[in-house]
This record gives C-alpha cells, structure tokens and sequence, in this order.
DNA sequence: CACCATGTTCCTTG
DNA sequence: CCAAGGAACATGGT
C-alpha cells in the first residue's frame, strides 16, 4: 500500500478502533513475515498486551502495546503491497494472510501479495529516517543541506529516506510537477528558490493526499486487486475522484492538465518517472506564464 | 512470453 | 574509499 498519505490515513483508521483492545491469540502464517524474531519470541513478545498507540513515521505503521506500566513497540512495513486491517473474527483467511492477532470478537490482519513487506520487534529502523516531512523539523534549511552534496537526480533523492520520512515513487513525481522542477536535475544544483518550492509542494501534495483519503468511505480489507486503487481497497463510490487527484503519475502520454503536452515517462533510479516536459524545464517556473497548449485540444 | 508494479537492501561499478 | 546505479527480493496483472 503505501507510501506516507495512505499510511497515515490508515494509521488514524486503527488507532480509533484499536485503542485499548488487548491482543488475544497469534497466528504466524508466514514466518518470513517476521522480520527479527521467531513466531514463539513474536507471540511471547505480544502476550497479555493491550494497544495503546498506533502512530505512523515514515511508511512503517507503529504500534504501541502495553503490558501493566511497560510498552512494547510492534512495528509494520507494508512494502509494496501490504494492508493491514480490521475482519470479523470468523472471516477465512486469504492465500497472501501472513499474520492474525485475535482481539476477540474481531482480528487483526497483515496481509501481503509480494511479501516485501514485514513486521519487526526492533525500532531501529526508524533511527535512520530524515524528518517527517509534516512536522516543523522539514525546514527549507535542512533540504537544502540534505540535497547539497549529491549529484543524484532530485527524482531519486527525494526516495532517499533519510532526506524526508515517507516519500515514495508517487508522490516524488507528484511534488516535483507541482514545483515544475526537471525530475533529473542534479540535486546539488537546486537554488534556493527552487528548495523552497519543493519543501512546499511535498508537503501540500502529502496533505491533499491524506485528506482525500481520509474523505472517501474506504474498505481497508481485501479484496479484489484488478481495481486502480491497491491502497486501502475499494473506494465506496467515487473512483473518478481518485483518478483526477494524480496530475503526472501513470499518466504517460496523456495531457498535462497545467498545459496540454503529453505527460512523459523516464526510468531514474530504477523506477520510472512522470513528468510535463514543458512545465517542468528549467526556468518554466518563471512567473508562472501557461505556455500555449501544443497537445490536442482537452476537455471533458 | 515480455514488461510493469506503491519499497528497501545489498552488490557492483566507475 | 565513496556515490550512484542496478539487481535482487516475490508475486501477480496486463
């Protein structure tokens, strides 16, 4: 599922349902899912606790489980195509279920198709994470250092976890459209202005997103994966919605909605990147002037 | 069959 | 030695 938004929209999902609900049985399905730890250490580690906290940072989910005055911390990586969701106790578990905690009438399930996606007793990973790109400490002076000494395309930087907690491969091409900045430009050759833009279009583009998603009814659960939204499931209505919300992302070939030219694909890093060739030149950005739409005419 | 996919980590290259 | 690029991981959809 995952990269920042949809992560926090689930977060706040659980942590309203979850607080307080001491955890029952466990079930290991798939003991690769554990990360750094045995089912028999993993399920003695969750015993006779109750959730207390479920926060996010970065794209790993984070739960705080209390036992009497101590806490424990259970954490979650969705990877590419993990949920993590609420079911009715009865419900039958799937081919990709990898771990069940009982809670009694309801279960707690991490289901996970390709499995790069884990849970793990030890909060280490957490420490080599930049700042939430949310929250006060994502300055334009630390994106300006962290972007410094790297030639790295801007693309590929903005994956780099330890520059921004939570940015994935969405919302990297996503942010850099709406600074109409050149995915591949050298992240040292950034000026001022331009990590200004960027520090701010990350963070509207983030926020739209949990927005949106915390404005639609959405399932959680599984289901079927032949649908564009492999986030939290099914939209209840409303698919148009979600589609107009990505302005470049798997849009290739399709038009700019800024100004009409065809939305380009391009590999960096390894993963591929959308972007409006015109919109996002250097020096597009100068006073904002629309250059005349050269695509075929667009509308409804 | 070929290619693509929301992510992270490890290995190789220059 | 280091940064950057690529492969690997595993499974499925188109």
């Amino acid at each position: 599922m995952p990269e920042l938004p949809e992560v926090e929209v689930l977060a706040r999902h659980l942590a309203l349902r979850l607080a307080a609900k001491p955890l029952r049985n466990v079930r290991v399905l798939d003991r690769r899912a554990l990360w750094d730890s045995t089912p028999r250490t993993f399920k003695a580690a969750l015993r006779n606790r109750r959730f207390q906290q479920v926060q996010r940072r970065g794209k790993y989910l984070c739960f705080t489980l209390k036992r009497r005055r101590q806490t424990a911390l259970l954490i979650a990586h969705l990877g590419m195509t993990g949920r993590v969701f609420l079911a009715d106790a009865s419900a039958p578990t799937s081919r990709h279920t990898r771990v069940v905690i009982g809670l009694g009438t309801e279960k707690l399930v991490f289901e996970d198709v390709r499995r790069f996606g884990g849970l793990s007793l030890d909060s280490s990973v957490l420490d080599r994470l930049g700042p939430e790109p949310l929250e006060p400490g994502f300055t334009v002076g630390w994106l300006g250092l962290a972007l410094a000494n790297s030639r790295q395309s801007i693309k590929a930087k903005l994956l780099d976890q330890s520059v921004a907690a939570g940015i994935g491969n969405i919302y990297a091409s996503e942010a850099l459209f709406l600074a109409r900045i050149d995915p591949r430009t050298p992240s040292n050759q950034l000026d001022r202005s331009a990590i200004k833009r960027l520090r701010s279009t990350i963070r509207r583009v983030l926020a739209q997103a949990i927005r949106f998603g915390s404005s639609i009814p959405l399932s959680f659960s599984s289901n079927t994966s032949s649908n564009k939204l492999f986030y939290y499931g099914q939209p209840r209505g409303d698919l148009a919605r979600y589609e107009e919300r990505l302005r470049v992302y798997d849009r290739e070939g399709e038009h700019c909605r800024r100004c009409g030219t065809d939305i380009q694909r391009m590999v960096l890093g390894g993963r591929s990147t959308f972007f409006c060739p015109v919109c996002q030149r250097p020096h597009s950005s100068d006073h904002g002037k629309v250059p005349v739409p050269i695509g075929p005419a667009h509308g409804p």
